[in-house]
RNA sequence: GCGUCCGUAGCUCAGUAGGAUAGAGCAUCGGCCUUCUAAGCCGAGGGUCACAGGUUCGAGCCCUGUCGGACGUGCCA
């Protein structure tokens, strides 16, 4: 139990921007969380030194540059109401923290810092996490709370291109991060398969269409189409009209434009789904905006009994406020078909009626920011308070990927290359290693191209650069999953690890070993604040962390042989096979949530 | 034009709530493998945090303006 105020629920169902709790939050009824239980501890004790409420004190603690400790405090902010210079206020401080029985304390000039003493930390720290195993890191703070996350949907009739790629793994790993703390989570595939784009594409397809090649070339000949019918319509507009025609047969029921319709979408679906195992991505749900073309006017219906509708230059828009310029919202087209917009209202309250969500998360494009405002005030105008709940987690663009052939390079290209990469370097460098080399440069490669992405703030765009995006050097994930294969085989090679009590904490005195113990113990921070930001890369940047903690422990032992983890001496070597264990857990936990696999050798 | 976001090392990006000497990776240069896998480790160089004002004890971070970029701006999703 956490020793300092009461453990809090999981912060979320208020706006993202109000975060002054989250600092003073303990992490669930386990309490596993040391590095934040410690510095809870370090502000519990400062306040009480100062005679100040820990609220004033906790939000101003620091962790400064690892010289300097662990944690550290400005006292700037206490000058005004003690009435005394901030140098003076942290000489006091320490004064008073001299005799702490957690931390080595010392002033530097207005700030206070704070060492942990490593002796507890090191007993304590390394049997829970290997304890916990794969609890490690987890809580059951979501407990009783259900989380939907649409992501990934893809339009069907195209094959999956690397922009995919983000919307599909940063709803995979939220959907494991928030898993792990005890969210029932929902993950939900909304395919766009609906609108005026397969109108298109059934007016090409009855044109010249070739239903030999479409079994046999599947998605990459409908794309060919897809291609071609544009070009048509450029060059013909009266196309245009052929095609939103059609769509308005599918609209109305048409048999036969719906079976050409069903068949674009078997094929793509099928495409889909291979890739997705190969990024071991998988869906509660298939679902699409053709699951709610039959009760548009209904909710129209609704919609105007509510919020209100009126007709606008031809078209049906939903009657509510909106900024100057900006366009209303649209229902129904001047043609009287729906529009995307129509069904995802339909969506969202199917959705709050299957599960009563205490977050609904939409990983969408930045592009689509303003439809989903619009989104959730159109609901709110309806009287649909739940609409709070809803979340546009929104990502940046990919640019210039127009390198290869067409205009997007295909997310399996690269894949395919980052795979191939990685068998090469494991053909050349492994061998004497029982290593299922398919197997394990399927995880590297792909891991590699996952982690890739996860650790790039989800809402700044990035740019695709073969050589970057394939790069597994320093912060990456193959940096990652080498330590994690690393730990794995130097605890093979001893033998297995020790039992979890069988080992003496007092011998674990190197700098590196202190090191990497306090990296681990940030891991469960991390996925907290990932899971609140709905920000992967917080865990990706943690977990990378970890591995170099435990690279530059584990190269220690090359430089000064008596770091060496397989000491001669018994009590020592038991003592740091518990520690690589623990690490072991540590980066396995950090990639699974990531959903990137942990080879245990390359 | 208007709206939103962005501008940090040669390149790609971090920088958490305004706090110490602005950090990583790539690239460059120099070290480290007869002993736990060198996809690693150590070190060096490299910055007017776009520019100009302002608020503050203190600004990469907050405010205003300028320049530059991305996205959005009704019958696509």
């Amino acid at each position: 139990m956490c020793p300092y105020g009461s453990c809090c629920k999981f912060p979320w169902v208020f706006p993202l921007k109000q975060r002054q709790t989250s600092r003073t939050q303990c992490f669930g009824p386990t309490g596993h969380n040391h590095m934040h239980r410690y510095e809870t501890a370090f502000a519990a004790e400062a306040a009480a030194a100062l005679d100040l409420p820990i609220d004033n004190i906790q939000g101003h603690v620091r962790v400064p540059e690892p010289e300097r400790g662990d944690f550290s405090l400005p006292c700037f902010p206490f000058a005004k109401a003690l009435g005394q210079p901030p140098v003076k206020i942290a000489q006091t401080l320490t004064e008073k923290l001299s005799q702490s029985q957690r931390f080595a304390v010392a002033a530097a000039g207005p700030y206070v810092n704070a060492t942990i003493h490593p002796e507890a930390l090191l007993a304590t720290l390394i049997p829970e996490v290997r304890q916990l195993g794969d609890r490690f890191a987890t809580s059951d703070t979501g407990q009783g709370q259900t989380v939907i996350i649409d992501y990934s949907s893809p339009n069907i009739a195209k094959p999956l291109g690397f922009h995919h790629l983000r919307s599909t793994m940063i709803g995979n790993a939220l959907t494991r991060i928030l898993g792990a703390l005890g969210y029932t989570v929902k993950g939900l595939n909304f395919l766009g398969d609906w609108g005026k784009t397969f109108g298109l594409l059934a007016a090409i397809y009855q044109r010249k269409g070739q239903r030999d090649r479409l079994e046999k070339e599947g998605i990459a000949y409908l794309l060919e189409l897809y291609v071609e019918a544009n070009r048509e319509r450029e060059a013909n507009p009266s196309f245009d009209d052929i095609a939103r025609a059609l769509f308005k047969r599918m609209e109305d029921g048409d048999t036969d434009a719906l079976e050409l319709w069903q068949l674009f979408r078997d094929i793509s679906l099928k495409e889909f789904q291979r890739v997705y195992t190969r990024l071991n991505v998988s869906f509660d749900h298939y679902e699409g905006e053709s699951d709610y073309r039959d009760g548009m006017d209904a909710l129209i219906e609704t919609i105007s009994a509510t919020a209100g509708t009126r007709i606008d230059q031809g078209a049906l828009v939903v009657d509510m406020p909106y900024g100057e310029n900006e366009p209303p919202m649209m229902l129904k087209k001047s043609d009287g078909a729906t529009l995307y917009a129509t069904r995802d209202i339909a969506a969202a309250k199917d959705r709050w009626q299957r599960y009563a969500f205490a977050k609904s998360i939409y990983v969408v494009g930045g592009e689509q920011k303003r439809h989903f405002e619009q989104l959730k005030r159109a609901l709110d105008a309806m009287g649909d308070a739940w609409q709070e709940r809803m979340v546009h987690v929104s990502f940046g663009r990919v640019h210039g990927m127009s390198t290869r052939k067409g205009n997007v390079v295909f997310l399996e290209e690269v894949l395919d290359e980052a795979v191939e990469r990685a068998r090469e370097k494991m053909t050349a460098e492994s061998s004497g290693r029982d290593i299922d080399i398919d197997k394990v440069s399927e995880e590297v490669g792909i891991g590699g191209i996952v982690f890739g992405d996860l650790k790039n703030l989800r809402t700044s765009d990035y740019n695709f650069d073969w050589e970057d995006i394939l790069n597994t050097k320093g912060f990456s994930g193959i940096c990652v999953q080498y330590a994690h294969a690393r730990c794995s085989s130097i605890l093979h090679r001893a033998g297995g690890a020790p039992g979890i009590d069988a080992y003496d904490p007092s011998l674990l005195v190197a700098p590196e070993e202190v090191a990497l113990v306090k990296e681990i113990g940030r891991l469960p921070a991390a996925v907290l604040a990932a899971a609140e930001g709905f920000e992967p890369s917080r865990l990706a940047r943690a977990v990378y962390e970890v591995a170099r903690a435990w690279n530059r422990y584990q190269q220690a032992g090359n430089a000064d042989k008596t770091l060496r983890i397989l000491a001669e001496d018994d009590a020592l070597r038991t003592a740091r096979l518990a520690l690589v264990d623990a690490a072991r857990i540590a980066l396995k936990q950090g990639l699974l949530l990531l959903g990137v696999a942990a080879p245990e050798a390359m």
